[in-house]
DNA sequence: CTATAGTATTCATTTTTGGAGAATGATAGT
DNA sequence: ACTATCATTCTCCAAAAATGAATACTATAG
């Protein structure tokens, strides 16, 4: 059993096909035809469902998917863990909400760029959902997340406190005057797409407030929701750091029970400690003190 | 990168040498240099120092054991985990140490062998350090070994409590006695190898009766050992079941802070739930109930 | 200083494996 | 019945891996 049947063997049973996954592996059918078949053999057992639409997963195949996926997980890793001499080089990959991309990694990013210049860092922004799904699946070195994460293959260290604030438009000036002045119903709640956890503790607030069934509105991008905000669109939550000295819209403070987050960065507990990835947890410890305050 | 290149890499790393690992493996020491070659060539650095007596590794080649032998370790349970359709069949490999295997298995084994004849099962005894390693590194699917245990890799039920008392010879009447009539720095203590955990707790218990430094005799079986109390050669420390109504020696009851000791079926925690290890463990929560009392 | 035993490497050769491409067969939808 | 879409099978060829023999290196013993 060697790892490229493996690979092809998951390329199959994710594609559902063996023509798609020759084609995705940029090999012919019968190709992928024989490795299927020789794998099937040397387990003794069928891994697939033949029928006129492609290929399934039989029980055996299910039972050895991810054992496949993690090889071929840790193959990809030991190769970098092999090459990683202890001098910070290479590709990066951080994950991070949106919010604190906004905020707070600029500094620590420029920080990180300017002592190991050797590595290619790149930032993707996307739900704590999706993230941790990523930094367990290995698609991020590492990633900051909203708190509390308590998962057995993560490491986690807080990076950062935040305080949400609740943010509307300009015209209203004090919580109650907001209460006053909204339909029973309640305001339109600006929020980020599924699996963002600020979207979860507004719904919350917005149910104290006696509004749990406002409409929602979802946006991607922070600019875009602080400006339908300006606009009396609707509300919405977010650190008080990311609003800053905004003045197109006002901010208002909750009670610390529904105001504190914490910002954690998680990375994956693998057998080989990167360098890259050291390097970061060191300028996080260092621009950390600073500013989590 | 394929899988066949890791394992001949590793057993190069092992064996220290390209004659021995091409002997191990059943192939030329050509083909290993050439393995050895084109897996240094795919990584873009040297794994190994060499020299005329063999061969080292080099950080890279450290670093990249682990992974190696790894997911050499997860291909062969990716086999089993697919062939195994739920039947409890096929190997399975239990290790325990010598006195749980003496008194407690021969009950559990009958009845698994009873409820799950398509399994091979296979009992080997050793000392709790080398179970746990052995059930971390795969050697073992599971194993019976003195708690305490703590570690993130491994699943502990409790399956036995034991008493543990002082066996002597016959003409040894009381604890009281044998302090009496023994010489001042104490009796010879017999002890299982290195490892054992009972060892350390009768060291524990003689160095309480004021003999710190007793003179330490170490045998490997069970048999030998009371065997060589019964001849007043020492004294040592079993399980109350194991000494039974054995009326070749005496057993002297100790405080219970001394006495107790639980057993724990320890498991590695894996991707699949073998049914074979499942069924095993189903045996002891029925028998276990009965006779951990 | 040389002989020897043990080691890794190199190279030419054979064997095995893997991939390409075309032909075949099977199934579902039209 | 016709077509589109699959998977399988077969043959051919090239690439990769294993083999076996020759070479070179380095300690150690005599």
């Amino acid at each position: 059993m060697e790892l490229s049947d493996l690979v092809t063997f998951s390329a199959v049973a994710r594609l559902g096909g063996i023509t798609r996954a020759a084609d995705e592996l940029n090999t012919v059918q019968s190709n992928v035809t024989q490795r299927v078949k020789a794998l099937e053999a040397e387990i003794g057992t069928a891994l697939f469902e033949r029928h006129s639409r492609g290929m399934t997963l039989t029980g055996a195949g299910r039972r050895l998917l991810p054992y496949a996926d993690r090889m071929a997980a840790l193959s990809r890793e030991a190769v970098l863990a092999a090459r990683d001499d202890g001098e910070p080089k290479g590709p990066l990959s951080i994950g991070s909400m949106e919010t604190t991309a906004a905020v707070r990694l600029p500094a620590l990013l420029a920080e990180f760029h300017r002592r190991f210049p050797a590595v290619q860092l790149s930032l993707r922004t996307s739900t704590t959902a999706d993230l941790v799904a990523g930094v367990l699946n290995g698609k991020f070195d590492g990633a900051f997340v909203a708190g509390p994460i308590e998962h057995a293959e993560l490491d986690a260290t807080l990076a950062f406190r935040e305080e949400l604030v609740l943010v509307t438009a300009r015209r209203w000036q004090t919580l109650s005057g907001l209460r006053a002045g909204t339909p029973g119903s309640g305001p339109t709640a600006l929020v980020f797409r599924i699996g963002c956890t600020y979207r979860q503790r507004l719904e919350q607030v917005l149910s104290e407030f006696g509004w749990p069934s406002a409409t929602r509105f979802e946006l991607g991008t922070l600019d875009g929701m602080i400006g339908c905000v300006a606009a009396d669109m609707g509300v919405t939550l977010l650190p008080r750091a990311v609003v800053g000295r905004n003045d197109t819209v006002n901010v208002h403070t909750l009670n610390p029970a529904q105001a504190r987050v914490e910002t954690l960065f998680i990375t994956r507990r693998t057998a080989h400690q990167f360098s890259a990835l050291q390097g970061f947890a060191a300028c996080l410890e260092n621009n950390g003190e600073v500013i989590a305050a």
